[in-house]
Order: C-alpha cells, then sequence, then structure tokens
RNA sequence: GCCGCACUAGCUCAGCUGGUAGAGCAUCGCAUUCGUAAUGCGGAGGUCAGGGGUUCGAAUCCCUUGUGCGGCACCA
C-alpha cells in the first residue's frame, strides 16, 4: 500500500498508508481525542471522520471545542434527527433536503396534514430519545441505481428527483444514523450522543416551494435552532426577545409614527411624529443631492400606458400595476393609465426635452418620486414593504467611459450618508449578467468591469451575487439589516443600456453625431418608508437627536414653574429645537418615565431651584444621572446637537 | 400569490369543554403641587375583523371575505 504524508497544525508529519481515516489518525494520537473527536480539517475541508484521505494532507482534528465545525455538525445532525423522528412519528412523510443554516437548521417535508405547535413538541421529544440511544451514524458511497432502487422502494420521489440532478460521475453517499439512513454529502458527527440533548429548539413551520419553485409543490418547512450548550440557546433566545422589542411595528406604535389600516394594504398613514423623521431626512437628502452636482425634478403620477409599453415595464411587470382606467363619459376618450411604478421613464422624458450635447453629461437628475406597485400580498411587511412609498431616485445619464469614475462618484456620496446616519457596516453585493438579458457580452463585459473597478476604488470588495443582474445591466446594492438579522436592500446603482434605446434618448457628440447615453440608475435610501424602518430597527427608536421628532421636553415640576417652563421652550424653539412644555399636574417620576418611554432625547426638569438660579436639571435618554446646565448653555449645546450633521460646523 | 397561524376597548392581553364580555395602561372628571421611570378615587369606553351557517343559545363550532404575523415565491 503507498504511503503518504499527514501535516499537523503543530507542523510535525507523520506518514501513514494512504486511505487511511481521520478516525484512524485520531486514534493514533490518543485514543482520548479520537472519542472527543468530531471531524477533521483536510487541506481547508471539512471532513468526516469516516472518509479516507488518499493524497498527503495537512490535517486538524476537530473537538467540540472548535466552534465553526462544532456548530455546523451539531445543526446537520439535528436536521436528520428531526427528519428521522418526523418518519418515526409519520411513517408516510416524504423526506426531502434539509440544510444548516443561520443559528440552526430546516427540514422540508411533504405530508398532508399540517404540522401542528403541539406536534412540535412530539417531534422534540422523539428526537431526545433518538440523541439519548447513542447511535453510531455511519456512512457508504452508494452507485446511484442502488440508491434511486432504494428510493423506490422506500417511495421517496423527492430524494430520486435529488439523485438524478447531482451531476454524473459525483459520488453519492449514503448516511445511517441507526437504522434510519439519508441521502447526504455529510460530513457529521461520529454518534447521535454527540449532539447536545438539551440545546436545541424548533422554532417554527412554514410552507416553502420545492426546489424554490413556485410552479412546484408547497412542502411544510420545519425550523429549528441548535448550539453546543443550554447556555447558547437561552442567550439566543433571549437575544431574539430584545430583538423584538426593537421591531418598527412595534416601536413605530409607540412612539406614535404612523399607522396602517385595511383600507390601504400596503401604504403608510404617517403621524405628526413620523412625518417629521421623514421631512428631516428628505431636507437632507435634498442639500446632499445638491451639493453633489444633481438637479431635481418632479414628474405625474399616473401616465398612459403607452409610455409603459416603450419602456418595456407594461409587459413584464403589469400584474404588478395599480391600473386606472377613466371612463368616456368623463374622458374624451377611454384612457387606461398606471400609476407610476417607477420614476425612470419619466426622467428620461424629460432627457429628451431639448437637444443634449455631450457637455451636458454627466447629467445627475432626481426625485423625491411617489411610485405605488401592486406587490404581492405575501410580501408586505409593516412599512419595509409597502405598496406605496417614495424613492430617493437618481438618473445619471452620461457617455460610457463615464460609468467608472459616476460608480466611484456616487459609492462616496451613498458611504458619506450611511456615515452621517450611523450605518458604519453594509454589505455591498455585485449582481453579474443573468442569463436573459439585453446587450451583447461585449457591453456587459465594459459595465460589469468598470462597477467592479469603482467598487474597488472606493476600498470595497463586494460580495458576488451571480446572474442576479437586471435583464438590462449589472448593478450594485447597498444591503442593511433589520433587528432580527434579515438583510433588506435599500442603495442600488444599475447600469443601463436598454431604456435610452428603448426611449430613443441622444446627446450629440464632440463628433457632431448623434449617441446613445448610458443611464445610471440609483437611489440612496431606496424608499423613505424602508429606510426609516431600518432606522428605527438599527436605532431601537432612540434616533440621533437631529432626527427624533420630539428632541426635547421641559417637564414642570410644580406648576409655579411654569412659566420658567414656557420661556425654556421658546428660547430652544428660537435656537431650531424640536421642544415642547409639559406642563400638566403630573409628579416629575410620571413625566420622566412617559418620555423616556417615548425616547425623547432630553428631558429638562424645572423646580424652584431652578427658576431661582435660571438653570435646568438635564436628563438625557438612556442615562439614569441628571446634570445642571445654565439656561444660555443648554440652549446653545442642545442647538449644535440638533443640527443635521452636513449643516454642522463643528 | 402559496402554506400555516392569528384578529376581543385606543394599547397589551384574560375569557375552560357553546349559556350572552373582563383586567391593567391610556382617555375623561375630581382631589393632590410633588425633585428624575407609574399619586389616589371615580366615570365612560366593545355589532368580540366583516358576512353567512349550525344551534333553543355563538367571542367560542363550520364556511367565506378582509387584514395582519411567520416563512416560501416575488421585489423593475
Amino acid at each position: 500500500m503507498s504511503q503518504i504524508t499527514l501535516t499537523f497544525p503543530d507542523g510535525n508529519s507523520k506518514q501513514v498508508d494512504a486511505g487511511i481515516t481521520p478516525a484512524e489518525v485520531a486514534q493514533g494520537i490518543a485514543p482520548s481525542l479520537a472519542k472527543k473527536a468530531i471531524s477533521a480539517t483536510v487541506n481547508g475541508a471539512h471532513y468526516d471522520l469516516q472518509w479516507p484521505i488518499t493524497d498527503d494532507a495537512a490535517i486538524a482534528i476537530n473537538t467540540m471545542q472548535d466552534d465553526a465545525p462544532a456548530l455546523e455538525l451539531i445543526r446537520h445532525d439535528l436536521a436528520h434527527i428531526m427528519a428521522r423522528a418526523v418518519q418515526a412519528i409519520w411513517p408516510d412523510v416524504k423526506v426531502t433536503i434539509g440544510p444548516v443554516r443561520d443559528f440552526g437548521w430546516f427540514y422540508d417535508f411533504d405530508r398532508e396534514e399540517p404540522f401542528t405547535p403541539e406536534d412540535l413538541g412530539e417531534i422534540e421529544a422523539k428526537m431526545k430519545e433518538i440523541i439519548n440511544a447513542r447511535d453510531a451514524v455511519t456512512t457508504e458511497v452508494w452507485s446511484r441505481a442502488d440508491a434511486i432502487a432504494h428510493y423506490e422502494k422506500t417511495g421517496e420521489p423527492y430524494k430520486i428527483e435529488l439523485i438524478n440532478r447531482i451531476p454524473e460521475g459525483e459520488d453519492l453517499r449514503m448516511y445511517w444514523h441507526g437504522d434510519w439512513q439519508d441521502l447526504c454529502r455529510g460530513p457529521h458527527l461520529q454518534s447521535t450522543g454527540q449532539v447536545p440533548a438539551d440545546a436545541f429548539k424548533l422554532t417554527h413551520v412554514a410552507g416553502a416551494y420545492w426546489l424554490g419553485d413556485s410552479s412546484r409543490p408547497m412542502l411544510q418547512r420545519i425550523y429549528g435552532v441548535g448550539f453546543r450548550n443550554r447556555n447558547d440557546l437561552k442567550a439566543h433566545m433571549t437575544m431574539l426577545e430584545e430583538a423584538a422589542k426593537r421591531d418598527h411595528r412595534k416601536l413605530g406604535r409607540e412612539m406614535d409614527l404612523y399607522h396602517m389600516q385595511e383600507e390601504a394594504p400596503g401604504q403608510v398613514f404617517w403621524h405628526p411624529n413620523g412625518w417629521t423623521i421623514y421631512t428631516e431626512l428628505q431636507d437632507y437628502m435634498r442639500r446632499k443631492q445638491r451639493a453633489n452636482g444633481y438637479v431635481e425634478v418632479n414628474t405625474p403620477q399616473v401616465v398612459d400606458r403607452k409610455l409603459w409599453e416603450a419602456s418595456g415595464h407594461w409587459e413584464k411587470y403589469q400584474d404588478h400595476m395599480f391600473i386606472v382606467e377613466v371612463d368616456e363619459e368623463h374622458a374624451r376618450e377611454k384612457a387606461v393609465n398606471a400609476l407610476k411604478p417607477m420614476n425612470c421613464p419619466c426622467h428620461v422624458q424629460i432627457f429628451n426635452q431639448g437637444l443634449k450635447s455631450y457637455r451636458d453629461l454627466p447629467l445627475r437628475m432626481a426625485e423625491f418620486g411617489s411610485c405605488n406597485r401592486y406587490e404581492p400580498s405575501g410580501a408586505l411587511h409593516g412599512i419595509m414593504r409597502v405598496r406605496g412609498f417614495t424613492q430617493d431616485d437618481g438618473h445619471i445619464f452620461c457617455a460610457e467611459d463615464q460609468i467608472e469614475s459616476e460608480t466611484l462618484r456616487y459609492i462616496e456620496f451613498l458611504s458619506g450618508i450611511y456615515h452621517d446616519l450611523g450605518f458604519e457596516n453594509f454589505k455591498v453585493k455585485f449582481s453579474d449578467r443573468p442569463e436573459t438579458r439585453a446587450g451583447s457580452d461585449e457591453v456587459w463585459d465594459k459595465a460589469e468591469e468598470a462597477l467592479l473597478s469603482a467598487t474597488r476604488k472606493a476600498g470595497i470588495e463586494p460580495q458576488l451575487n451571480p446572474g442576479e443582474g437586471a435583464f438590462y445591466g449589472p448593478k450594485l446594492e447597498f444591503v442593511l439589516t433589520d433587528a432580527i438579522g434579515r438583510d433588506w436592500q435599500c442603495g442600488t446603482h444599475q447600469v443601463d443600456f436598454v431604456l435610452p434605446e428603448r426611449l430613443d434618448a441622444t446627446y450629440i457628440g464632440a463628433d457632431g453625431e448623434k449617441h446613445r447615453p448610458v443611464m445610471l440608475h440609483r437611489a440612496t435610501l431606496g424608499s423613505f418608508e424602508r429606510f426609516i424602518g431600518i432606522l428605527i430597527e438599527e436605532h431601537a427608536g432612540k434616533l440621533p437627536i437631529w432626527l427624533a421628532p420630539r428632541q426635547v421636553v421641559v417637564a414642570s415640576i410644580v406648576s409655579d414653574t411654569d412659566d420658567y417652563c414656557r420661556e425654556v421652550v421658546t428660547a430652544l424653539k428660537a435656537a431650531g429645537v424640536r421642544a415642547e412644555a409639559d406642563l400638566r399636574n403630573e409628579k416629575i417620576n410620571y413625566k420622566v418615565r412617559e418620555h423616556s418611554l417615548a425616547k425623547v432625547p432630553y428631558i429638562l426638569a424645572c423646580g424652584m431651584k431652578e427658576v431661582e438660579e435660571r438653570t435646568v436639571s438635564v436628563r438625557r435618554l438612556g442615562e439614569k444621572q441628571t446634570f445642571g446646565s445654565s439656561l444660555e448653555d443648554i440652549v446653545a449645546r442642545l442647538g449644535r446637537e440638533a443640527t443635521p450633521p452636513d449643516l454642522r460646523r463643528d
């Protein structure tokens, strides 16, 4: 038998027979290690202890002390154990796939009856039984024919479909957890007994399409979370509870920002408090855009279908548009219009007015464009995914050789804004050409290269989102995360070669000939609705003072201070601060509690002492300690703090 | 749109196997003038999401519509 060389993490190496398994390697080092071992890392790949090693390799034996492999294996084995438990209780249930995900795993089943919360309890109990039985986990490579024959016999059509999708020539691996078997690429633990029996929980059931395809059957997906020990599980549950407190839907009600109601699903009724945030953000964006060389425009809400047909949206998105038909009795002719779902076709109309020169490019056109999209009912989510929204939209009309510099300029613009708004960490995803697309490969090459190069020049290495670009060009997505870790695309920057063509936009080049401009679609906040939702969750409602709808409450302690409180409010307002007096006949404790819960950044309490000294007692949100300040100082200080970041002088 | 679950006072929630609706907070009134997260007492407030059915009787059981929630699919 041939020999191979294994190199260990400490740098030592050893000659062994080819085909040795990590389990045997561990046994050779120490029987105690072999017992504790859960898997191996072989040349950087995660290896099952039972897989043979055939060539020279760097090897490390993993134990439960190694975070990443331990969690992956625990969750993966839990997925199998759960599927085994389900089939033990309901033998007719068909199994499909069950990958590791986030803090746990899920497994999709095909079963007539829905799983109930009680079922989850029963499954959990069965899983604990399986874990406590400490069954060995074993594996073998099977032939395709044997695997298909096996699943035909046991009646698992989904598994057969999976096998048929695995590329010819790739090994099919079968795993046994005791007497239950599943097709799986592994790796797995040595025994079900290595899974902590008290550190997992089945969290919820949900529908999911087979293979993620909405034309295929809807399966039942059970989600679970799993950890190395009970404390980690508890910490995770606590984290979820904390996150729920940051939910913008809960805070939106508590802070009286907005409401929604049945008659206008997916549309926001902004209350004075919420609208203050909105307009403050909009004013800020308007100043930033103006300073960055944009011209602002405004375009119609209701536009004839002819324009949408020309732009191509009618064909592709008609079902997602609000259609408005005007009756003949009220109009000269029957007209079919749509509420605009986006602003770009209208912006091209403005571009097309008059003859444009290459000297006009790049032309940066911005609009706070109100759009309506008939989003599928199941997609609606608070104010983050709505049917009526306003984008901080913009289109840059430029020449092809300006794409890169305009992209870089935009990324820097966006980064500055995200920084001002408290988002230091955001993901940048780069979506390249999809399978069905418009334009030549040569043009796509150039556009993708320009976006990537600009992103890297901005010091960002984007995550690749293969094939997810729009049909008309590649895009960059700027992604923020909500309270419970769900990603939301906010900013976007897309190259478009198609729309200028379809709507016949041209400019006269230096050569005196007509040329097609390229359009860059870009939005920084995305929509005000979604961005405000994210902002609330990011700050847990404690917005930066310049965005806080109610910035200061001046609270009287006794009614003899009322006049003084009014004077303080007047002084603050004159300094540009949103201040109000709370002169109600309530105890200061009551007022502090109420305004703290309402997330007001500053409470200024005034008793007779403050009146006599012309001071205030300052309490900042989230701090127990108060401090005294002269009236003059606090007005100057709060006036400064409440200034939007782009207007600050210090 | 699809699967599942939910909908009771402005808010948060009780209401067992069907017997005719309840609490706390908020609101309103009265008293209280008080030093940094809830002062006391009293009053008012509900077609139990809408519609239909079963039943002597429905918040409770069934059907249906709507909205919301958790996923999936979608996101120009």
